[in-house]
DNA sequence: CTTGACCTTCCCATGATGGGAAGCTTGAAC
DNA sequence: GTTCAAGCTTCCCATCATGGGAAGGTCAAG
């Protein structure tokens, strides 16, 4: 498999793929003679491990921890850590944008949205 | 006022007034005559509207928006159309990571998180 | 053998923020 | 008056994940 089918395979773009070698977070793939890049199934499953990974918000450092769990003994303590730090993570920014939200909703609701030009939502932003 | 002063009061720190001069989102300050940059009180009120439109989570451009709304005629119309496109977009990340917070939380509540190498999580992510 | 699709590497950009270096200015203490 | 620290200036680099694009090599089908 060249770069171009394990991006399709994987749903990472090879320009990604390029990049998580360059940064060690995947193996460096083998090279035909030419120098392209060649995949295995194997190559694959690991691509698609780390896109479904991406897909739940973990980092490229939590990702390459999950790996070497993977790939290791696969303590799932350490798994279940990992995740439950990164549900906090998410949590927390979560929290903070329903704030802002909130808070621009409220303003909002009080906002004739007319052509006046006193506004709560810059009153807000100006006092 | 030096720029360190206009920092503590507005809230930015002096890196950023640098920078938020640098791409045009607040006009170039004055200077001394050595070159220092010199803020008045206006200067810090506009410092401190952008604090706290960068606190709702406005992007730059949207910032720069709400100035020139602010400094000019101040259609709420308009005011209010941008913070409820930015709430909308707030709420849409929102759900994102919500989905990704709760799929994590399943998967590892049902992880018995031992030192046994069998792991949902991981098995989500390999599968 | 040409052509078009694909691959390679390298550089640059995003957006918001910070770190740090080299050098100048200011104000206060001695 | 000099000296010293703190503060200012500009400039470059880094983050994080991702993409654009250029210049050039390779492969498969016509």
């Amino acid at each position: 498999m060249n770069i171009g089918q394990a991006a399709a395979a994987s749903g990472i773009s090879a320009k990604m793929i390029r990049h998580y070698e360059s940064i060690g977070l995947c193996g460096k793939a083998k090279r035909s003679t030419s120098g392209y890049r060649v995949y295995a199934d194997t190559d694959v499953h690991v691509l698609r491990f780390i896109r479904r990974a991406r897909d739940l918000g973990f980092s490229t450092a939590e990702i390459s921890k999950l790996l070497a769990l993977w790939h290791g003994r696969r303590p799932s303590a350490e798994v279940k850590r990992l995740a439950l730090k990164h549900v906090a993570d998410l949590n927390r920014r979560i929290a903070e944008m329903q704030e802002m939200a909130g808070t621009l909703q409220h303003l909002a609701a009080h906002c004739h949205g007319d052509e006046r030009p006193d506004c709560p939502i810059l009153g807000a932003l100006e006092s």
